[in-house]
DNA sequence: CCAAAACTGAGTACGCCGTACTCGATTTAT
DNA sequence: ATAAATCGAGTACGGCGTACTCAGTTTTGG
């Protein structure tokens, strides 16, 4: 009860005791080299204690559970996003641009941060420091919190529902150990069985003249990433205007 | 190697044998309900083959891995986005939002259905029909299917960004077992630790003016889907203009 | 400086999990 | 009627997260 019920709360240090053999950095090192390596599933409290060159149950020294080690595994990567300290640009939009590649970019470098971000609200010190770094670049906007948060939420809501598909495509394909052509190959029997039925005039159509200019997967991330802050920065008053971001209904 | 390597073309009904004693949808429908109630982490296949009144490797006739009961869950379920028989709008912006609407009361619905979709690129009926509905509301604009496909993977893009950040605070709270209050004053503490630091200045402007008049999750959703329906509509070409949807750069 | 308090790290064990394999019983097409 | 094909069930294996125990080590209060 009167315990820290908090990962980021409980001291990492106590203050008695032998000297921990590895700090939860070292942890989430460990834990991120495994991943990036073999996949988030090679994660187990035995192989990271393997790693770590410590007995399975000490982990449990340093965290409570294995769910706090994919905390601290999250918490630690993105800090990637802010990776330079050079000022931010004075533009609102393009900040949140560039927060928005280096969002994408980091969870490429990592293909299980994107899954793994998605299920668990963040509150350590990296996540909140990327929280801050957004809501201030809407500082000179005149909004209240909430018309930011409202904001920069949605901006990130399309940030990471792109970047999420576009890895578990591409995790999806590494997996099946395919090439891209072997694995539409594969599908296309059925496509053209569900064509044949049909009911899928537009799939039709896909196979017809798909393939002949795809658009690259940055310049589908950066169309919509631009349509939705052209859209936000149009609905925003001019100079002090009526009307916030969150329009009335 | 002659065999069906996908779920969707492995034929329900073999030539020949004995008729098996439940069907796919039978085995779908069952998950769902485990799932519904009990959440994700409760599905096992001892426990879907008990509820099923089977053995437990019985299963495996129906399906060749645990996996294959997910994509089957997903696409059943994606099947409910798409519910009334009514003719669409003729407005594309008021199709995908009906779209967009229907997406997220189903996710809501059932909250394990957003972090499994977004991990598996689908390719069942129901996906293939999801995908060919939102495509032939686009019939009228005088697009490219490359072109429609990159604007409809926009707009889900944010749906499912959205909803899966949405769920994933719903389900942390439901974990958890607290209130929302409870839950804010047992992180008040560390927030206010990182506040002490003073470099965070929003946070600290967020717990002084926070909770005022915070926007409702609806309208959120509705703010960020209607911002980039209306940035993604000022990007098209007014009529054969032109530029496509993928802007030069 | 010394005792006692506090914490460490390793080991053992339990109850789950997914699924490979086997085999007699059953159903169907010919 | 017969033979091919599939069914349902059982057994077993290796791996998982983690509860619990205990001897050894480090730190700190007096």
């Amino acid at each position: 009860m009167t315990g820290h019920e908090n990962l980021w709360m409980r001291p990492e240090r106590p203050a008695r005791g032998p000297r921990p053999s590895f700090s939860r950095a070292a942890l989430a090192e460990a834990a991120i080299r495994i991943a990036d390596a073999e996949g988030l599933e090679a994660i187990s409290m035995r192989r990271l204690a393997a790693d770590l060159g410590a007995g399975t149950m000490s982990l449990y020294r340093y965290v409570t559970s294995k769910d706090e080690v994919f905390d601290l595994m999250v918490d630690t990567v993105v800090g990637e996003y802010l990776p330079d300290d050079r000022p931010p640009p004075d533009d609102w939009v393009e900040g949140l641009r560039l927060l928005a590649g280096q969002a994408r970019r980091t969870m490429l470098r990592h293909p299980w941060l994107a899954p793994l971000a998605a299920g668990r609200p963040q509150v350590g010190p990296n996540s909140a420091r990327l929280m801050e770094t957004a809501l201030g670049m809407l500082g000179g906007l005149g909004l209240s919190v909430d018309e930011m948060l409202t904001l920069v939420g949605a901006v990130f809501a399309y940030v990471n529902g792109y970047i999420q598909s576009e890895v578990a495509e591409a995790e999806a394909l590494r997996r099946s150990g395919l090439t891209l052509a072997q694995r539409l190959a594969q599908h296309l029997s059925y496509i053209q069985s569900l064509i044949a039925t049909g009911n899928y005039p537009m799939l039709e159509r896909m196979t017809m003249e798909g393939g002949r200019e795809y658009t690259g997967t940055d310049d589908r991330f950066a169309y919509g990433l631009d349509r939705l802050l052209d859209g936000i920065a149009a609905g925003l008053p001019p100079r002090g205007g009526p009307e916030g971001p969150v329009r009335s209904r």
